[in-house]
DNA sequence: CTGAAAGCGCTTACAG
DNA sequence: CTGAAAGCGCTTACAG
């Protein structure tokens, strides 16, 4: 226990007796009371400088039986959706003076449960979580701690103890569809995700909203390959639906799942974006980089997870806050869904062009998707 | 403050007096003390869990002067091969009971220096980080606190206080460079990164060195592009090369610049992989995903991670640690370098094919690089 | 506006 | 093997 370098901690009382005032009024300056004379504050934060002084905020936590700790639970920092949620989330939470926790759970009920054990031993003040697959109410009832989720919903619905933040995958959904269907497709291939899952639910149904409303049987003009929603997944899915020759677009449950679509069309000497039409859902960064861009749904992400935050900071500090709180989506139109000429505007959803993003759109201009890809 | 569910906490002295026992022996049974019978043991366990005892973590960090806590300073989380080290890193982490607290500098010395700041105050007792572009030894010097640097140098060389894990750049770019030759590539284009970022200046040394073996002038067979280690960077400068007209092969300072660089060949309308050749560095796991795959050198992040954080615990507990510790890596060839029926494996990076990965490659039988790209 | 005192929930010698 | 006691570094009424 003798590491280098293992002189006494400067603690307030030092600071106290180098500034000649009492251990309280260091205390009442360093948490920025107005019940301090400006003098004493001054001799304190010289004496706190020249000491090297460092708050202990564990000290404070324990005494104030609070910390500023929060939990962030992900199921897979490793896809590009959760980093980018997770970088917006901690930016919010560092801004608000709290800091992050990081948990890993690999979307395994399993893990979450005894990173939530552990979490809940370091006293952190909030959870901010996506739930891992499968995560039901009972798995956190009595965390007896603020917590919110973040895109996926538990699979038996609202809780109070743990409000939803989430876009609104219906409408993006519809959006996408009709505009593909305004492009003159008529057969689609869904690809990725499983029903237990909320947002693929909620897509589907904004899919097969679009179908209706354009007065296509569901049945008849589209198939759905679930799957992972991974790259490997997304390549598995559109394997199944190019051997089903029946689809003139792919619309994948998520931007990952188009990714690994994308890489399988390629190869199979398709020209996305010509030959067939991809389309993901998400808007993560490498959705503008993909070759050819992808045509998607910006959930705005960052948005999300600075929402999240400052819900779940909120709660701490005592806010009502709501039970379900739906972000809205734009629709993103690049390369990968073919030119869109005559794309007819929906609603609150209206395609938006980047100008950065305009050029690269016109290396293809308009060609009608054809009903059947060649192989 | 009188929020719902404000019971008061459960502590050992309630378990304590469940059991009848003293306040002492709970300690030592939490702490797994073979000090304490089997009865008291099993008396403890019992009554703590029907209270619904949760062991304060706060307070034993206090009383015993440590933290289990690690910040894991990270330049760029939205990065995958950060993102990856992240991951493996908390992996390993929350195996030795210890749990990262986040924080991402977005590559700012100025936010580093406040975060590190922060995370003294929270009492971490490590640091594990990938110090932001520009740190010098001064930036961490008195940081009072063990600590691991990954994958980045400090600007003024080796220091005992930030231990150096790192992969082995030079034999790794070396060996790339030395395939490509191999495969009769006599010009090249070097993408991306700057040279006061060490990783720059070693994998860049080990290009030299290969095209010196090889007989070739670098000045000659070279050009050098400087730029953002990101995708837009990794677009600017192949934009730049290719304007040059004089590369058969980009070399990429690593995946993510590769990225970029092979979005725009395929925009530039360049078949990768046969009208000219690409590579990357790192292997994060959408190298294999690119479209087409990338030719790459592995440099095991999930090993760097898991090395760096277990190094980091080793400290803390007190071992002496390596100053430097340099990983092996290895070559992954895949499409975008084109076939190399005819490759010399080199030493102990060898070219090595996983078998899911070979179908792909048998899609292109061997094209001969060429000299000049046809635009 | 400041000082003396109690206490947050633990751990750790120290006696017994 | 167990109990009584001190103390980690803070904050917070409470007198003055």
């Amino acid at each position: 226990m003798t590491s280098p370098g293992e002189r006494k901690r400067v603690t307030i009382l030092d600071v106290a007796r180098e500034a000649g005032v009492s251990k309280s009024s260091v205390s009442l300056v360093l948490r920025g009371s107005p019940l301090v004379s400006d003098d004493t504050r001054e001799r304190v934060r010289t004496a706190a400088k020249s000491l090297g002084y460092i708050y202990h905020r564990g000290a404070a936590s324990l005494r104030m039986a609070k910390s500023r700790f929060v939990a962030l639970v992900i199921p897979d920092l490793t896809n590009p959706f959760f980093a980018q949620l997770a970088v917006a989330a901690e930016a919010a939470l560092f801004e608000k003076d709290y800091v992050p926790l990081l948990a890993n759970t690999g979307d395994e009920r399993d893990r979450q449960f005894r990173v939530l054990r552990t979490m809940r031993e370091y006293g952190v003040a909030g959870v901010m979580m996506s739930p891992a697959h499968g995560t039901s109410h009972a798995d956190i009832a009595g965390l007896g701690i603020p917590a919110v989720g973040v895109m996926r919903r538990l699979t038996d619905g609202l809780s109070a103890e743990l409000p939803y933040i989430g876009p609104d995958n219906e409408a993006g959904f519809r959006a996408l569809t009709r505009y593909l269907i305004d492009n003159g497709h008529r057969r689609f291939a869904f690809l990725g995700g499983y029903p237990t899952m909320s947002t693929q639910r909620e897509r589907l149904a904004g899919f097969h909203a679009a179908l209706d409303e354009a007065g296509l049987d569901p049945a008849e003009a589209a198939t759905i390959h679930e799957g992972l929603p991974s790259r490997s997944g997304g390549r598995a899915a559109a394997n199944e639906a190019l051997a089903a020759r029946r689809a003139s677009a792919f619309v994948a449950y998520n931007d990952v799942v188009a990714f690994g679509a994308n890489r399988l069309l390629v190869e199979a000497g398709l020209k996305v974006g010509r030959d067939i039409a991809l389309t993901g859902f998400d808007d993560v960064a490498e959705a503008s980089h993909n070759a050819p861009p992808l045509t998607t749904v910006d959930v705005r992400i960052a948005d999300l997870g600075r929402l999240a935050a400052e819900t779940l900071v909120a709660r701490i500090e005592g806010a009502e806050t709501a039970a379900e709180t739906i972000v809205p989506v734009e629709l993103k139109i690049r390369e990968s869904s073919g030119w869109a000429g005559s794309g007819r505007s929906s609603g609150d959803c209206a395609p938006s062009f980047a100008d950065k993003e305009r050029h690269t759109q016109e290396h293809h201009p308009g060609l009608e998707p054809k009903s059947m890809p060649q192989r």
